[in-house]
DNA sequence: ACCCGATAGTTTAGGCTTCAAAGATTGGGC
DNA sequence: GCCCAATCTTTGAAGCCTAAACTATCGGGT
């Protein structure tokens, strides 16, 4: 008899889908984390700034009026208090700005500066001729039926979360 | 003429595909993130331990001999000097062994402890379970056809870095 | 007018992660 | 036998990230 089994046949009776569910998560987290890497290595390379500060930079340019740091928060799916330290050192760069909102003490608009706008415009040139340069390998129709499985996929997620975690 | 365009305008020459490539690109990203935080939150929740300690017990499961801090780093993909302070947490709680590999004083083995093999087991199939639940909308057609095109994408990835950094 | 739950942001403690520099050891060329 | 480049690991500084506790404010019900 083999030895050296454990952790395969503890799990011998699981329903057939489960084995090909995991294999499938493990290959989609090994390409979202090779992309992620490069991309991390190249802004620091070229623009010395990291991936959240171009997250971040990104979601305010997508917003002109500005965003609370709620806002910001929710749109990059990050905890409160880690968006308060992103704000605190862009804003010491002079890339974003804190302002109050009228009407309200609690919360602040976070917007860009000029230099901000012109930082971010030209690191988001360079950012998306890097995603297509990794991704130019795939031809139209795999690109295509890619992004609707992927969007499948998020909608699986999101089924399975929303009942406890939307409320 | 309209005033709030900006980031769109500068890359109005762009080549056919680049804004696609970013779309999947975000898509793949934000897949991965929800997968990933919900996982990262129920270890929290249910075993009180962290994906990276996770892991790297994962590695090891894998290797019954045992693997070189340099071979879990390559594995999972992150520096050295990252698996030198995990290493020491899981050690400390009696997860995972050093020990010294004959002829080489440089390096060491880890390996799961009987403690580590035990733990691993019950998040494992744990785990297994939470991948499942949250891809489990998906049928078996789409499932394969997305495992095939990811590993179209990794391989599209893998080719555009090979060249300068896989030497 | 007052209270109280909800909302916005900050702080704190702990862990993860990288890069770069330094320490230890090895193996091969001379 | 000696040196030197390569290999393996650790350390230190800085930043990223979360959960949980805390402060401040808002707004509605009474």
């Amino acid at each position: 008899m083999p030895a050296a089994v454990d952790a395969e046949t503890a799990l011998a009776g699981a329903p057939p889908g489960h084995k090909d569910d995991l294999r499938l998560w493990l290959r989609l987290l090994t390409c979202a984390t090779l992309i992620e890497g490069e991309i991390r290595t190249r802004l620091r390379r070229d623009f010395d700034t990291t991936l959240p500060r171009f997250d971040l930079l990104a979601a305010l340019d997508r917003a002109p009026a500005g965003l609370t740091l709620g806002d910001v928060s929710r749109r990059m799916m990050v905890s409160n208090g880690n968006v308060t330290g992103l704000a605190t050192r862009l804003e010491a760069e002079g890339l974003v700005e804190r302002r109050a909102r009228p009407g309200d003490r609690r919360a602040q608009m976070l917007r860009l500066t000029a230099k901000g706008k012109r930082e971010f415009a030209r690191q988001s040139a360079a950012h998306e001729g890097w995603v297509a340069e990794l991704l130019g390998g795939l031809d139209g129709a795999d690109r295509a039926a890619l992004f609707r499985l992927l969007g499948q996929a998020k909608g699986s997620v999101r089924a399975a979360l929303s009942p406890e975690e939307t409320p």
